[in-house]
DNA sequence: ATTTATCCTATAGATTTTATAGAGTAATAA
DNA sequence: TTATTACTCTATAAAATCTATAGGATAAAT
């Protein structure tokens, strides 16, 4: 399960994305609308910012808007920059990746094999799916 | 990512397959030869056990063993087991299903059809991952 | 200057994960 | 039947993570 702060960074993300381009939006907008605490959001978009997907405006007629085209920002960058990670063991990832205690070759080990495979195939969906591509679902 | 517990039970799995059926082993056998507390190992075997996958033999010459066929004992079964539900998000699983606080119409939802999909990819390739699989790839 | 609204740090409560302790139960064999 | 072996069960505790809140700092606009 994906937590709570990247769902709540994807609903927000989704929420601007439908919005007219650069238009800064509230944070307690987003907040009402997506039934999200404020302060946890506020930390969330922040990190969304820093991350180059975000842009504000400070003072009035301020706000949050999306930086980067919705084309340009996919499921899988969201999830790893809250959750981590998107494979299911550490010895199939690439940036956080550990070695198994008991593993004695990585190369020819059955379970690896397999949850690479898993990993592979999600990366793939979640590199698919951008805001573009959800709101083109939404229908 | 997978917990400990699922893949202190995997290798456990794994191992209890590699030996000649039927054939007893004690749990510090496998807690020795996977790394992992012994005790801690106990409460996973009995789950294992209660989800009718392994049995088990007290006494002298007692331990466990696969009660199952390998080709019987896929990845799904034993995630769900430990981790509970594979999907991402609650909107997507079956068993726990949980609808979300700010959808109006979950057949129309952008996020939940890519969850969607990507769960089902996923189910399907855990599912074809039996322990024979496993074991015929480690080589 | 005042108002507005984001930015930043610290912290705290809740939950989950990981692990251990110790007594209980059943099977085996001498 | 007694001793030994090894799984079974309950309770608990330490550690880590997740979720959320508080309060002041900073910057922009009027």
């Amino acid at each position: 399960m994906i937590s709570k702060k990247t769902k709540y960074a994807i609903n927000a993300l989704v929420y601007l994305s439908k919005k007219p381009n650069q238009q800064p939006i509230l944070i307690s907008e987003i907040a009402e609308h997506e039934h999200i605490p404020q302060k946890f959001l506020e930390a969330i978009l922040l990190d969304l910012k820093k991350a180059g997907i975000l842009a504000s405006k400070k003072g009035k007629g301020g706000g949050y808007f999306l930086l980067k085209s919705p084309n340009d920002v996919n499921m899988a960058d969201v999830m790893r920059l809250f959750d981590g990670p998107i494979a299911l063991l550490p010895c199939v990832t690439h940036k956080y990746y550990q070695k198994c205690d008991e593993c004695i070759d990585e190369e020819t080990c059955g379970i690896r094999s397999v949850f690479l495979e898993v990993r592979n195939q999600t990366v793939e969906l979640l590199k698919k799916a951008t805001l573009a591509e959800i709101i083109n679902r939404d229908h």
